[in-house]
DNA sequence: CTGATCAGTTTTTTT
DNA sequence: AACTGATCAG
């Protein structure tokens, strides 16, 4: 039992309460993960069986991270233990008992892609307005009623539900929703929703089943509680209604998927559903400096609704808290990269020590260009996944075909991809003729001529290539079935003779694929290696999942959310903005504006000895620079932990800008919304500086008078020639020809343009 | 049916 | 800026 020795007092007592309900609350940095691997651990040693140990996560990064971590500490037992996302667990029993609920268990799991995508379909077929009936806001629609398990009908019966839709002219929604699951039913297709949905059924309805997972799981933990919906909280509760070994863990400070149907009320009313259960603190904070760690409690202490814990850190105070501010997001991009450059050499770091997080993915691309300008190795995470991509989805939709001829989306991809003559015209027919009979769109394709009029003659040959790729995937291990079908789908090919940078790069994405397939083939620890089995969790793999050299020593760029969980040394926060960190999306309510302010904890969280905060008065957004201003998030931290640097300058010729920076800088930092940057319009031109040094007189002329043929100078795009002038009075639009850069469209109540003659 | 150009939209986050 | 769906000429 030394093992437990590592463990301080509460920790060690929540890993040994193995029995009966209990609650872990891990503030950030407290070592829940150990608690987790250790109780894990502890039940095997006491004798539990692993097959009856499962534990849940909500990304495949902890799932991995902790079987990793189990495995080290248990050896071979670990691999019978249950444990995976919530997702691919179901998705696992679902395809056991796919026929209590008269799916085929070679059930297609629709990503969030294939969904809209569907979703587009029928509005396009109702006939609704795509203005009000917008395919994301439908799916997230639909996805909310599935996480609070409000099946279609109920949705239509629900009086409350049909009158908001009806009040904001959204009646249709209740057929939408019908027409969806319907649709998706004959597909033989799951969304990520009714991975959790169905299996709430599932339970709901065969007793038998719940029964047998009920004995299966005598001891259940999930991680990161805090992110529960409605629809994985009752599978929980139901798994564990008779033994009640149910360990969740979490950290009501740290839920930000909200937004995704995740209800903070499971953690914090988790007390009412197990009046007997044991509440373990975990507040100890070992992995950040005592300012880090007050820093981050006195943001979350802004917030109402909260589990009252107290965090701490007995480590070393620390280093101040660095707020750096930039005129634009490029500019940001390159202080943090010298910025990062520097700390590395002078204290002998390596670029693994560093991470950047933003709010948004669009972020990463100031970042990156920051970053390669001075050579610093780095890596993207998350972003669009390797499986996103479209030729790995082009390829895996043949495989989901193979399998499942009824899967609609993978058929719509591929049956004109590589372009065999069945355009649009005819799918279209073929899904009006499959409607129409009540049948799928596969079992025309099978006898065209029954259904449609003059069908391609190309459909036959579809259709027996499709069961070719049947027979030979039946017969074949995984890789060799995959890559019969890459070469004669015609993908391989198509690809082969794209000789453009892109399509080198898809080429090579589908050899990394057909590799991957191929490591599953060779693997020796599963009996079943055929492609079908590779197929079952393709659709919920994510991104790092196939990562190459994870031990590169790159910087770490990502999401805030993708963060969770990780810790790095030197972490910057970027993009300290108003609408955009907190995001304009949650400015609108409360329990929103506080679903961000948790984000910025967990941000802040990751750093374990050095955090840096930035923002920048200037940032492209949708193409267009607009002016931005620090994020109140900046105001709520106690200025005496914070370290202001604002020495980045723009280039000469703004001359209000001492003004402003005095202001600023004889603050003090108290405060950071007083002076009001946007008093004087930000020379966002200047910051870019770089190709074009202005003439020392440089100075805007008066450009009301502006000719065609007139020479003129630009601050940053150097001498051009005026081409033409389009526009009314303030909005007038010149077309100038710059020697340096080329042509450019620029309206003149904005440019600085200094008239040469 | 195909390829090209155009117009309109997007950016919150993930399984 | 980048990506999508829509439209149109060939």
């Amino acid at each position: 039992m030394d093992y437990l020795a590592g463990l301080n007092r509460e920790q060690r007592a929540a890993v040994e309460q193995t029995e009966g309900p209990v609650m872990i609350i891990a503030g950030a940095g407290s070592g829940k993960t150990r608690v987790i691997t250790f109780r894990v651990a502890h039940l095997i040693n006491k004798g539990v069986d692993a097959f009856n140990i499962l534990v849940l996560t909500f990304t495949n990064k902890a799932a991995k991270e902790m079987r990793e971590r189990i495995n080290n500490l248990v050896g071979a037992d670990a691999k019978n233990i249950w444990m995976g996302t919530f997702h691919s667990v179901f998705a696992k029993i679902l395809r056991v008992e796919a026929d209590k609920i008269g799916y085929p268990n070679n059930f297609t799991i629709y990503d969030t892609d294939d969904s809209k995508s569907v979703l587009r379909a029928i509005l396009k077929e109702m006939n609704l307005d795509d203005k009000l009936y917008n395919a994301n806001f439908v799916y997230n629609r639909i996805s909310a009623a599935k996480n609070n398990l409000v099946s279609w009908m109920d949705y239509q019966q629900n009086t409350q539900i049909q009158a908001d839709d009806f009040s904001s002219g959204r009646g249709h929604l209740g057929k939408v929703y019908e027409n969806y699951a319907k649709r998706c039913f004959r597909a033989g297709a799951m969304d990520f929703d009714d991975l959790l949905f169905k299996t709430n059924e599932l339970l709901r309805d065969h007793p038998d089943v719940l029964n047998k997972y009920q004995h299966k799981f005598k001891y259940l933990m999930v991680d990161e509680y805090q992110d529960t919906n409605f629809s994985q909280y009752l599978i929980v509760k139901k798994l564990a209604a008779v033994t009640e070994n149910l360990c969740v863990v979490g950290d009501d400070a740290q839920s930000i998927y909200a937004f995704r149907g995740a209800n903070i009320q499971n953690i914090l009313n988790f007390e009412k559903d197990y009046p007997d259960l044991k509440v373990f603190k975990l507040e100890q904070n070992y992995r950040s400096t005592q300012n880090i760690v007050n820093v981050a409690n006195s943001i979350i202490a802004n917030n109402k609704e909260q589990l009252k814990k107290n965090v701490f850190s007995e480590k070393e105070t620390g280093d101040k808290i660095k707020v750096i501010r930039a005129f634009s997001d490029n500019e940001e991009g390159k202080i943090i990269a010298e910025e990062i450059m520097q700390r590395r050499t002078t204290n002998g770091l390596k670029w693994n020590d560093f991470a950047i997080l933003y709010r948004t993915n669009a972020q990463s691309r100031s970042m990156e260009e920051g970053l390669r300008k001075l050579n610093i190795p780095y890596k993207i995470y998350g972003g669009l996944s390797f499986y996103q991509r479209k030729e790995i989805k082009d390829l895996i939709a043949y495989f989901r075909l193979t399998f499942n001829p009824n899967d609609e989306e993978a058929l719509k991809r591929v049956i004109n991809y590589p372009k065999r003559g069945i355009g649009d015209t005819t799918v279209d027919k073929i899904i009006l003729a499959a409607d129409q009979h009540q049948i799928t769109p596969w079992e025309v394709i099978l006898a065209p001529s029954k259904y449609i009029d003059k069908s391609p003659a190309s459909l036959p040959n579809f259709a027996t290539m499709i069961q070719s790729f049947q027979v030979i995937a039946k017969n074949q291990l995984a890789y060799d079935a995959a890559l019969h079908i890459a070469q004669h789908s015609g993908v391989l090919k198509d690809l082969y003779e794209d000789k453009s940078v892109e399509g080198l790069n898809r080429y090579e994405n589908i050899q990394e694929l057909l590799n991957g397939i191929k490591e599953f083939q060779e693997r020796e620890d599963i009996e079943e290696r055929g492609l079908d089995v590779f197929m079952q969790d393709v659709a919920l793999l994510t991104n790092d999942d196939n990562d190459k050299n994870k031990d590169a020593d790159t910087v770490s760029l990502m999401t805030i959310h993708s963060s969770k969980g990780l810790e790095f040394p030197n972490v910057h926060v970027v993009g300290l903005e108003e609408n955009l960190f907190p995001s304009q999306m949650s400015l609108n309510s409360r329990s929103d504006l506080e679903e961000e302010r948790r984000l910025f904890y967990v941000a802040i969280t990751r750093a374990e000895h050095k955090l840096t905060i930035s923002y920048a008065t200037s940032r492209f957004k949708f193409g267009t620079l607009i002016n931005c201003e620090p994020s109140r998030f900046l105001d709520e931290i106690d200025a005496k932990y914070l370290e202001l640097d604002f020495t980045a300058k723009p280039a000469p010729s703004s001359g209000s800008f001492n003004n402003e920076r005095a202001a600023w800088s004889r603050g003090g930092g108290d405060t950071f919304s007083k002076p009001k940057p946007a008093s004087a319009p930000v020379k966002t031109t200047s910051v870019l500086a770089k190709a074009h040094v202005p003439s020392p007189d440089f100075k805007p002329s008066d450009t009301s008078n502006l000719q065609v043929g007139m020479e003129v100078e630009h601050e940053r795009f150097g001498f051009g020639k005026v081409i033409s002038l389009e526009g009314n009075k303030p909005d007038v639009k010149a077309t100038i020809f710059f020697k340096e850069v080329g042509q450019k469209q620029l309206l003149l109540k904005f440019a600085k343009l200094h008239v040469l003659n």
